[in-house]
DNA sequence: TATGAATGAGACTTCATTCAT
DNA sequence: GATGAATGAAGTCTCATTCAT
């Protein structure tokens, strides 16, 4: 790892991510070449292999890293929430907005995340785990809180809430069809899952 | 078009067919040689030319062709239905059958669909559109019932119920965890979903 | 060869060498598919193998039959003519004339020819060497009755004329520029031939 | 533009367009493989691609650059010399002699150009029209001193006697017979023109 | 004789990666 | 550390030719 003055090393490998969420997320991981990247970061082809192993390498830095900010991101926003239901709020607000914020971010988590969870070898998305987890424990707390439905499946519901929420942002992403704007997909999200997590009247607590 | 006997192109048309999806859902798209697929086929790599525009044909006439049959299939599942909420039942079981009954087509759906939706210059995923309208169908169907909130945004709704579907496939054919066992996936994503989109009381007819 | 009642195998065949006459002109002989002259004389891919040994053979025999038809032709018409310089003049007419009558065939040879007698092995360009021989003997002739130079070059001579007259064609056919017309060249080449070829004082003769 | 040492870029460069000379004087455009021309450069195949656009470029590139030092060098040479006879004699020593100074440029320009002038999409041979334009020049001199025939049309003629030469070329380059030695063709072209092309009695003159 | 689907060798070109400077 | 020219393996696609019908 190189590392030197804080303006160096550092700064030239965040130079060279940044340009690599740019290009991935507008022509994909295998339609971006690395002199691409080298180009938009203003380095070498070659300087690249000096902060990564390859381009692989690139994409799975990339996504522990840039996952790594969100999920302390998050974490911090929701630690100031209320009860499980303001949280999951929070979350999805959260995740919604990533949209404007880190735009290319989250195009490339989108497109790019299935295919190296398929087809990178020997890669494990750490920090995308994580980012579940939060899910988890905001349903784990609802049900503790009696909030949620006691037989909520959590495993599955946190796939369900992070595959809605995704699809949302990858419509969003394609079409800035307004009708898709986060704020408008949050608050519906929001009252279906909102609705659909609770126990007995959840209706009332929505309403 | 390629056609004699009833032994020769339809079927060599969907010999390649058929490799295509396998490959694809083993090695991803970028990652399929086109000459893998021939010899999957039994054919020469030239002949899938003889059926095929290029490589990208290749991916979209398999999405077009295969999402084509699921589209018609749930369509008729459907018709046999009663309400709203039982056809959503039926829709999302379907869904999640399909995992087994057509395990390869689906993964190739869910990876490569995204990359192609972004990536493949002026192509437009029609029958994927057609499959959201089926669940717009539903839905509309439910407000009218009275079954449905009046509230429902029906274009957001939708997208959140495909992705929430598609999530919990893809997390099944990465694992083949039994705790996302498609029957087991089925049961709490409609219960999610039941809770989430129906107006008044719910609980009571989730119950 | 495939020949029987007069109206099968040789038109066929005669069409097929029309119809590659016609593509190779036009894209030239390495940018032409046989398949596409096959389409263009209405047979089969196949069919144009029964007629020629491949794609090589098409073209020699293309040149071989349609030179030996020129060849004929402008034999024949100057066996009417006068003295040499009335039959070099009948020559030059031929020549430049035949853009208009038989343009596609004129491309060919003037493009093709000079590829194959470089680059088809074993092909002498029978016909071609005649063609040249009745420049040849004009000079000769033209000799014999003293009006050239006793000391013309003959075989110099006759490529030097072919040359230009090639030339010639190949700038119209390329430009379609009215001062390259081949009325216009006719006259000036002929001067300029006339001219040079002729003993003592061309300039009376040739005005 | 890739250049840094005065050993590197350029003379890279050149060693390739050499070896493409090389080749495509032997076998034609069409019949040469770009792996064989990286070969004989002794680069690697992709070198080739650093510094030419692909195989159609390296063509246009031999023929704007190697023809432009021939123009260069016909210029110079035809500056030292007298009147027009003069210099369309050095014009064409000049142009014979090159089938002995740069005899694989000559043959791929002979061959091929034909090809590019019609076939290659987009491409203008300027420094071909620059060498027919010296050509031009010394037939309007030659009218304006009164040499050449008021009434010379020069468009035509320039074409007339390029083409004589170049068939002449082409013949000793595909014979090599010494009846066609560049001395010889040399004189009796010289002769045909000189003879052709000037007013009144160019018979005292030439002889 | 005629067909045209099938073949498969091989061309051009790209691009991740290396390494001498 | 930084560079970027060079590499060369490998992929897509073409097309002349064949052969079963």
């Amino acid at each position: 790892m190189p590392r030197r003055g804080p303006n160096n090393g550092a700064d030239k490998r965040n130079r060279i991510l940044r340009a690599a969420i740019r290009i991935f997320s507008q022509k994909g991981f295998f339609n971006s070449k690395v002199s691409e990247i080298a180009r938009a970061s203003g380095v070498a082809d070659g300087t690249i292999y000096l902060y990564f192993k390859n381009k692989d390498d690139l994409l799975i830095s990339l996504f522990e890293e840039k996952m790594g900010d969100v999920v302390a991101g998050v974490r911090q926003r929701i630690s100031a929430g209320g009860d499980a239901l303001a949280k999951l709020r929070i979350f999805i607000d959260n995740h919604m907005e990533l949209l404007e914020r880190e735009a290319g971010l989250i195009e490339v988590l989108q497109v790019e995340l299935r295919q190296s969870k398929k087809f990178l070898k020997d890669y494990t998305p750490v920090k995308f785990f994580e980012y579940l987890e939060v899910i988890s424990d905001i349903l784990e707390e609802g049900k503790r809180e009696g909030l949620f439905r006691p037989d909520l499946n959590v495993s599955v519901a946190r796939r369900a809430i992070f595959g809605a929420l995704d699809e949302l942002c990858l419509t969003y992403v394609l079409s800035h069809n307004p009708k898709y704007h986060p704020s408008v997909s949050s608050a519906e999200i929001y009252r279906i899952l909102a609705g659909g997590l609770c126990a007995a009247k959840p209706s009332a607590q929505a309403g």
